[in-house]
DNA sequence: ATTTCGTATATGTATAAATATTTAAAGTCT
DNA sequence: AGACTTTAAATATTTATACATATACGAAAT
């Protein structure tokens, strides 16, 4: 009953916009009519404007400066968005039982790359952590990481022999910063036994680094099963 | 000089819940105070309180929900934004010169597994463009496209020998949904060749299907040469 | 005990009106 | 011509206020 006929919501700015780009009404590095133009057009104020306006920019459509306006980018910059589940989640989603596996661990002496790649000083202490994770009795992913002891000094202390060292992480220190690298890599002897694959076998492989507040709290690598594809919509 | 002792701008408030978060005053699963008393406490309006919190939603620290209030996310659901380059923009921004060759193009009907995976009718006819990426005189990526004639029968006069199919659809044809994965794959003998790896050799591969408005517009897969790494921060 | 319904409450959005900040562009002075 | 300064135009943010909308929770009805 109470339909509302208007327009002038910030969604349906966004959408109006969106459709006068992808129609070519509004072409690629082309400036738009300014906030207030927009706000009279839409019969509405400024701050509506802005905002849809603002989110276009913010998913990658328009690029926006102040007193040079506002333009529709050339090569829309869309952004993938991966969410990036923990383990657990990501087997239970696809339907699986979860299951992890200590392999081992052991404090050490960071090792010279170790040292080198996340600027530890000469000699610090790190915990090795080696683990699978497993869908049902199916490999799902070997994790290799490494937790800097004097950014973590609980670690010590810590028992990976039920909980796996990211769940255990997530509870226990909180983080500022990740860096997170994908890349292809090759299965040598051990890998492939862990994974059930054969030896020389493309293993795709993500790399986590996480700081706090600019000191290095942990570096992993994760190995997943042959087949496993990283997906997203948008 | 003018320096603002205030803390009230929505950024400040981000800062601030954030710093009660990580410091566990906000422990997760707990809720928040609601806007108006944060506004209250800040000293500031409901709107900004309610941009702050909006915001910190958005990047996956809070959960948001009417009449139940703001409460704090026990995992936070992190999200890793990756920003997909145009190749060309990719090698030049690693400081390489990029050269593109056209390797085939052909216009066919398509074949079953592209009907299957594109959803298309049975018969359906499709443009195979095959080339390559270099960074100099280096292979960079080879690209193996689908681009379906229906959705884009411009398609058929278009000339890949010296623009990259990429550029020309992002030129020709907006598009609304896509879908991107990512995995790793075998080399085989001809990809091998292309890319100067060894046959077998583990290539990092991207995959991705363009829809406008629901009708298919093009299936792309990806493959990069040895050593790539896709890298995002956050 | 279970379902239905009403209502209070917290977030969501919009308006109107300022002030703040950035910066392109024009003007001024060597 | 080049360097500095001013101006004005656009976006960015905040305030104050109102109304919209989803929904948790309790009361009433079955």
């Amino acid at each position: 009953m109470t339909q509302s006929t208007e327009n002038t919501s910030y969604k349906d700015i966004k959408k109006t916009v969106l459709a006068r780009i992808r129609s070519g009404e509004w072409q690629p590095d082309s400036l738009l009519p300014n906030e207030s133009e927009l706000a009279t057009e839409f019969s509405c104020t400024r701050t509506t404007v802005n905002r849809a306006l603002r989110e276009l920019a913010e998913e990658g459509y328009l690029e926006r400066r102040r007193k040079a306006g506002t333009r529709v980018l050339s090569a829309p910059q869309r952004q993938a968005r991966f969410t990036i589940p923990m383990v657990r989640d990501e087997v239970e989603a696809l339907g699986g039982t979860y299951r992890y596996a200590l392999v081992s661990c052991d404090q050490k002496t960071a090792p010279d790359w170790l040292t080198a790649r996340l600027a530890l000083s000469p000699g610090q202490d790190v915990v090795h952590v080696r683990c699978m994770h497993y869908s049902g009795n199916t490999p799902f992913q070997y994790e290799d990481r490494w937790i800097v002891t004097d950014s973590v000094p609980q670690v010590k202390q810590a028992n990976f022999s039920e909980i796996g060292p990211n769940e255990w992480l997530i509870q226990t220190v909180p983080f500022t910063n990740v860096e997170l690298t994908f890349l292809a890599s090759r299965a040598d002897a051990a890998l492939a036994d862990f994974l059930d694959v054969a030896e020389g076998e493309p293993v795709f492989t993500g790399e986590r680094i996480t700081w706090l507040e600019g000191r290095p709290v942990t570096f992993a690598k994760m190995y997943f099963a042959a087949g496993y594809r990283m997906t997203t919509q948008f």
